[in-house]
DNA sequence: TGGTGATATCAGTTTCCGGTGATGCCCCGG
DNA sequence: CCGGGGCATCACCGGAAACTGATATCACCA
């Protein structure tokens, strides 16, 4: 979920959600070099937010949807603890 | 929202989610530096996602619940329409 | 089966960011 | 009014991570 810090990776992310692609869409959309969406992809990878689908030559990458709704599910309870507990103010 | 990429600003978004506390109190949970603690809220204060609260000598923080909800409404988006675009593979 | 294109990996460099120390400000209590 | 503590800001340093270039691997095609 850290993972989403760096903007070439959300910009992924971001291309990613409008349907699969192999790795040479990403390096033309985005405009960067190959190795790097390439080692970018590889920690999206290891960290289950895309999955890799090899496509005889090319390798498909589609976003891992259960990942993403597990983040969001993560910040809505962070919020709602937070809202349940906004009044039990600490003292010093 | 690429803010929570840090563990210690994690750290201090969970303890937060408690309820509202002063610096004082995240320092001595966390053990990490008082200046360390007030450089990642100011961080946090900036992108809106802890609002602070002055209160006679201390600070107190809060969690901007809002914030979290819309961060994760947009990675259910990315989830949603990664689901609905997963069939519309580009070809090379 | 050799060549080409797509992808992954690796080593090196540079840049960025988090942690630390020192310092100043403000509020409270004496 | 003045001393002390809570908090914020600044300058600096060290480490981690991103970008680059070179290279290896694999699949397809002639």
């Amino acid at each position: 979920m850290r993972l989403l810090s760096d903007p070439a990776r959300a910009a992924i992310v971001d291309a990613l959600a409008a349907g699969p692609a192999c790795t040479c869409h990403l390096v033309e959309d985005l405009g960067l070099s190959q190795p790097n969406v390439s080692n970018h992809l590889r920690a999206l990878r290891h960290a289950g937010v895309v999955k890799a689908e090899p496509y005889g030559r090319y390798t498909y990458y589609h976003l891992n949807a259960d990942a993403l709704d597990a983040a969001a599910a993560h910040l809505s309870e962070l919020a709602e603890r937070a809202r349940a507990t906004s009044d039990n103010r600490r003292e010093c």
